[in-house]
DNA sequence: CAGTGGTCTAGACCACTGG
DNA sequence: CAGTGGTCTAGACCACTGC
């Protein structure tokens, strides 16, 4: 209600808060203050490892209580959208600095955990401008034949290549992604995304399956013909559920294998 | 507070709440509340799709406010112990009648929902007492040697033999399980141990990995040898993190795929 | 209609962080 | 110390269910 029918505004003239609801359906207000903070966030008007306004704040400038205001912050953070610190604030995600690495890779040595093998090696075999084909166009949510980059590489572990993978991103808002990049940055690439394209994925999807490797693919990953490999197709997806990744691995699992977890 | 030091007992009598808080370190009441609901839920003190007392009559019984049983209950919910329904009540969740059958079970076919292809087929290849190997004696936290049942059985979608599986079960609480019981149950097998043998799986950690199919497991899957298979390993635990069930499924994914969501 | 879970508020106090 | 998120309360009202 406070939302949608501001009582006479205070800080309208200085901030701007109150954006039309729209063709509002009907929501709890903590939804739609959850709403407002998601606009916020996709505007990148408040940017990855930032700090957000405090929910005392919040409240105040949307003129609700505290506790309305945690209520859509405790989503937010549900989301893994936002994390809070006691003491300290609330702050954008970021696939960097977290030490949540590799949220999406969940490939992990059969014994031990992944630090105990140190950093992924990166070798870009590719990173060319190409046109989306039929399925690519599908998956990203574009038309067949519009631009998009095409990546392909290998990620070794502790000198064993484990991982082929090819990714695709959309040709316009990648403009200008080099070999170097892919190649170069420390962290994950979906941190790189962020700093260098202001691109955050949110959450993905994946359809994994076990295939036979082809003669290219036992080469490049240091296997014979046919061995069995996990083929991990991704979808990552930024805010508003846009998809703006697709990515196909291949990953030996003879000394890894994919966790998961059910609940 | 509230708990560990209750004012002037009234109900005590009544109901004899108020256990021994134990060792406890320090924690939030609603984590304490949370704590005590749990104890409840896997005493059998209230069963799977009964309704749990309500918010007001919880909060009377523990002598806290309505908010912080809340608070306990929605961390219940979210961890899928609970499954609330406005106006009617929090019940016990259970893998049956729940529209969220086949929970763990994250196969779906390539195009379409699982619900085109219908019910899976079960054919139970084997099922006995024997006693564990090493090997499956550290998964279910036993000791080598210990009786546990076996079960080998086939899942087919459609007419088409797609799940080839080898369960372990602890032989003192699944003692008398039969192959009719394995085969003959309508709906997911874990709701039959919930209801025959009082076991509630509360979640699962699955490890994955592609190899190719030996003789044995092609014929059965109607493959050829060597075809490569997702082998997926499942250790499901209930209340109190405590192992119940090893589970080895080799999974056909020509028509199938794994579908995981990340976030 | 009464009873349930769901939302919202206002205020108090606690726990943690940093200057 | 002030500022942040975290907990807890008490009470009001809403939305949904079933009798």
């Amino acid at each position: 209600m406070a939302v949608a029918h501001p009582p006479p505004p205070e800080t309208d003239a200085a901030g701007a808060d109150a954006p039309a609801p729209t063709t509002a359906a009907f929501s709890p207000l903590y939804q739609q203050i959850k709403g407002l903070i998601l606009q916020r966030l996709q505007s990148g008007e408040w940017k990855p490892a930032e700090a957000i306004p405090s929910e005392m704040e919040l409240a105040a400038r949307f003129r609700v209580s505290q506790g309305t205001v945690r209520k859509a912050i405790d989503e937010l953070a549900a989301d893994n959208l936002v994390v809070r610190r006691q003491g300290k604030g609330t702050f954008v995600a970021t696939h960097a600095e977290q030490h949540v690495r590799y949220r999406f890779l969940k490939l992990v040595p059969d014994s031990g955990d992944r630090d105990s093998e140190g950093p992924a090696h990166r070798d870009v075999l590719e990173c060319r401008r190409v046109r989306a084909s039929a399925e690519i166009a599908r998956g990203l949510a574009l038309r067949t034949g519009d631009p998009v980059v095409q990546v392909r590489r290998v990620l070794s572990f502790g000198g064993v290549p484990t991982i082929l993978e090819e990714i695709w991103l959309p040709g316009t808002t990648f403009k200008g992604l080099t070999a170097e990049q892919m190649a170069g940055y420390q962290g994950p690439t979906y941190a790189m995304f962020e700093l260098e394209f202001g691109v955050r994925m949110v959450r993905a999807e994946e359809k994994i399956r076990a295939v036979a490797a082809d003669a290219q693919q036992a080469r490049l990953l240091a296997l014979r013909e046919g061995a069995p490999l996990l083929s991990v197709e991704r979808l990552s997806l930024t805010y508003n559920d846009l998809p703006m990744e697709l990515r196909r691995g291949l990953y030996r699992t003879d000394s890894h294998h994919y966790r998961n977890d059910l609940n």
